[in-house]
RNA sequence: GGGCCGUUAGCUCAGCUUGGUAGAGCAGCGGACUUUUAAUCCGUUGGUCGCGAGUUCGAUUCUCGCACGGCCCA
């Protein structure tokens, strides 16, 4: 449709004809020069104790500027909210004071636009801090209402679609967000004071490595090759330690192509790092460290609620392989599990879907997932993982069969992955042909070949340690989040028709 | 991929069971009002009832399909 106002409602075309009449009058309708002075949080922390006698004494005069979220008109005065990154300020504009223009100007505002008001600060007889504006001006006209004051806006949907409105109207999101930003920063601050490098790894490779996972396509037009969106920086940051940068990490964004849940976006940030002359034994006791400066920085306890969960970081967290997890979950025999066919059988005893040849490390992972996951809700370690799975992981000393790696499992869910990397070029390559045998058999999961990065472990790299750990599952933790969604500013959704 | 639920005015929701061309509150518009705060009072505009078929004299309502979203499961 050319012609976009057409089948707008009547509320907009009022809106639009009301823009008119101001271009009309003259009235510039997005200002550019206007003088902030203030925020709200700077006159609440400055004068909200203060009684009217005493802020009668100052003389100063404060300009502020926010958004109007509600009008409280008397004909001849008006109050009205003020919101502006900090909070919301009341404002009282009186036509006696800014006079008759300013005034009748002002009646032309709408519930949404951007205004600036000046004067001196007061409180109203319920001693409510207010701006008693002297002037107010209009710095930027909204088309758009925006949705109901008192109910607000609550269809996920809209709140989704419309990150700008879900800001605006609920103050909760932007404290939300701001909190990711804290936990982040807090991550960055503790990687930095322990000598951690921050580097960036491409985010398009010709291999999608370093997990299993299906990855996204794209395609160089110029170099006319296809790339794949990255699914972990993994093979890169080795890269980075063979090369002698002992100590790196990476915070930024994993693709992968697979199912969207409460749980799980297509886009989703990873903080990986490794530390040269590690163990992860080590980086168990490095993660208790971080998650609990975490912990304590921004919850400011190392116990809080989560979806009604008492959770307690205190360290020293839970320590068992998953083998004993699966054992104490269920009883089954030790015996059981090291068998392949009596593990398949158990395994299907319990409605499990298993192919007839799957190997003893992937049922005992399936068996671990179906009934161990969800109950690990206070912080867990689950250690010794089966070498199947497994295929960039160092071999256990004591038990081929598995490797020196754990997963963190927090409220039922995976919040980080670790293990003493492998750095035999001659296993890994043996590694990636076992991967690359699966990929035969139709596992779209299974690691590629990749030639260059055993290339790299030729040159020698020190024994390693390394973990991956999901950034938003963490701030959904800190923040009592249900859903993935919630903690990502635009979660991704179907194109509406 | 499967199951359940939802989609009605800018926003928040009724109405559907038992079919007869849709209501409220807020927002908007007009009026009164110089310390209100969900301001109040009087008046009033606003709808492709998600989309498409079917049944029917007639569908927002019943049936089927589709789209989008939510929750649960795989």
């Amino acid at each position: 449709m050319r012609n976009g106002y057409m089948s707008e409602s009547e509320l907009l075309k009022t809106r639009r004809e009301k823009i008119e009449s101001l271009k009309a009058d003259g009235v510039a309708l997005y200002p550019n020069d206007v003088e902030v002075t203030a925020t709200t949080e700077d006159i609440f922390s400055r004068f909200g104790e203060l009684d009217n006698e005493a802020l009668e004494k100052v003389e100063e005069r404060f300009a502020l500027a926010g958004r109007i979220m509600a009008v409280r008109n008397f004909g001849k005065a008006a109050f009205i909210s003020i919101q502006d990154r900090k909070g919301r300020i009341q404002a009282y504009i009186r036509k006696n004071i800014v006079g008759d223009e300013s005034f009748s100007l002002f009646q032309k505002f709408d519930v949404g636009d951007i205004i600036s008001v000046a004067g001196r600060i007061f409180k109203t007889k319920t001693e409510e801090l207010t701006v008693q504006a002297e002037t107010v001006r209009l710095l930027s006209k909204a088309i758009h209402p925006l949705p109901e004051k008192w109910h607000g806006l609550t269809d996920v949907e809209t709140r989704y679609r419309n990150k700008h409105l879900d800001l605006i109207v609920n103050p909760s999101v932007r404290d939300l967000f701001q909190k990711r930003s804290r936990i982040i920063r807090c991550i960055r601050d503790f990687m930095y004071h322990r000598d951690f490098l921050e580097v960036e790894t491409p985010m398009m490779h010709s291999i999608a490595g370093g997990a299993m996972a299906k990855p996204f396509k794209t395609y160089h037009n110029a170099l006319g090759m296809d790339l794949y969106l990255r699914i972990a920086p993994e093979l890169y940051l080795k890269r980075l330690v063979v090369g002698g940068l002992e100590r790196v990490f990476e915070l930024n964004r994993n693709f992968r192509n697979e199912g969207v849940s409460t749980l799980h976006n297509p886009e989703f940030t990873m903080m990986e790092f490794y530390m040269a002359y590690a163990t992860y034994e080590d980086l168990m006791a490095m993660t208790e460290d971080l998650l609990t400066s975490v912990a304590r920085e921004i919850v400011g306890s190392l116990s809080f609620t989560y979806q009604g969960i008492e959770i307690d970081l205190t360290p020293p967290w839970k320590r068992v392989t998953v083998q004993d997890a699966v054992i104490a979950a269920t009883g089954v025999d030790t015996a059981i599990l090291n068998d392949r066919e009596k593990s398949i059988d158990y395994a299907r005893g319990i409605g499990l879907d298993v192919p007839g040849d799957e190997s003893p490390g992937k049922v005992l992972m399936a068996i671990f997932e179906a009934v161990v996951e969800e109950t690990l809700v206070q912080p867990t370690f689950i250690t010794r993982y089966p070498l199947e799975v497994s295929p960039l992981s160092r071999k256990a000393d004591d038990d081929e069969r598995f490797t020196d790696r754990f997963e963190l499992y927090i409220a039922g869910r995976e919040i980080a992955n670790a293990f003493s990397e492998l750095n035999d070029p001659v296993d890994q390559r043996d590694r990636f042909l076992m991967q690359m045998k699966e990929r035969e058999a139709g596992d779209l999961e299974a690691h590629e070949m990749d030639e260059d990065y055993i290339r790299a472990l030729e040159y020698a790299m020190p024994p390693t340690a390394g973990e991956g750990i999901g950034i938003d599952r963490l701030v959904m933790l800190f923040t009592d989040s249900p859903s993935i969604r919630d903690v990502i500013l635009f979660p991704h959704m179907r194109m509406k028709t």
